[in-house]
DNA sequence: TTGCAAAGCATGGAAGTTCTAGGTATACTC
DNA sequence: GAGTATACCTAGAACTTCCATGCTTTGCAA
């Protein structure tokens, strides 16, 4: 068994799981919120992010809907479901794990 | 610019680099070593190892030396270099920066 | 009313990555 | 001399993300 590559594909995932765990919310706005929020140390780009979004929702970790916002613009909204707030809680603390490896090592090498 | 790649790459390379960065060592050992120290969260193949090897010494943040052991056997030791050094560091911060960004994220979704 | 920018979703293909599965060879132990 | 541990390596499969691009609709300005 090996994690690392999950862990690795969990950390946009799990950034994406983030926000729609605050509130629905729909692809574009997504990625406005996390580049906002990323403070510039990456830029994700459209393409990247619906993939993402359409294969959470393969895995039941989200819910799609399409709604009409009051713009009369067509969005699909995206809802997390029960499941992806297991896999987001799960990520976190993987994730957590790794970070706690890499700092213990990494700040080894430096005394 | 996106350093999420990067990022990604630069987590098993950074493990890499911290080991050899408290001492020359070479690539079985590494394996050896870091899966000891991971506590079971991944296990690592040699078939992942040698080739991120490789790349760090076509990136000329490590250098190779076959040297003869005291068993007769010979091995192949990676030395980390001043510019594998700044890649150890660098790759740190960017790390610690992300995990930043996901604790900061995901923690807010609990409130 | 025409034209352009922004909002909004989507996909195909390039490039890169790790893992699996294999191969080779030497030393030690029984 | 057979098996196990040490030690290195690579090809190819499978999977990712990223970039470029295309499409449609709405809003706004000239």
């Amino acid at each position: 068994m090996n994690l690392s590559k999950e862990l690795i594909g969990a950390s946009t995932q799990l950034l994406v799981l983030s926000v729609l765990a605050r509130d629905a919310s729909y692809g574009y706005e997504i990625i406005r919120r996390i580049n906002a929020e990323s403070g510039g140390i990456f830029t994700w780009q459209e393409g990247t992010v619906y993939p993402i979004l359409h294969k959470l929702e393969l895995d039941e970790k989200v819910r799609a809907q399409w709604q009409e916002a009051d713009t009369g613009r067509r969005r699909k909204y995206y809802y997390i479901t029960a499941k992806g707030r297991k896999a987001l809680e799960a990520g976190t603390k993987e994730w957590s794990s790794l970070h706690g490896l890499l700092t213990r090592m990494a700040g080894a090498s430096y005394e």
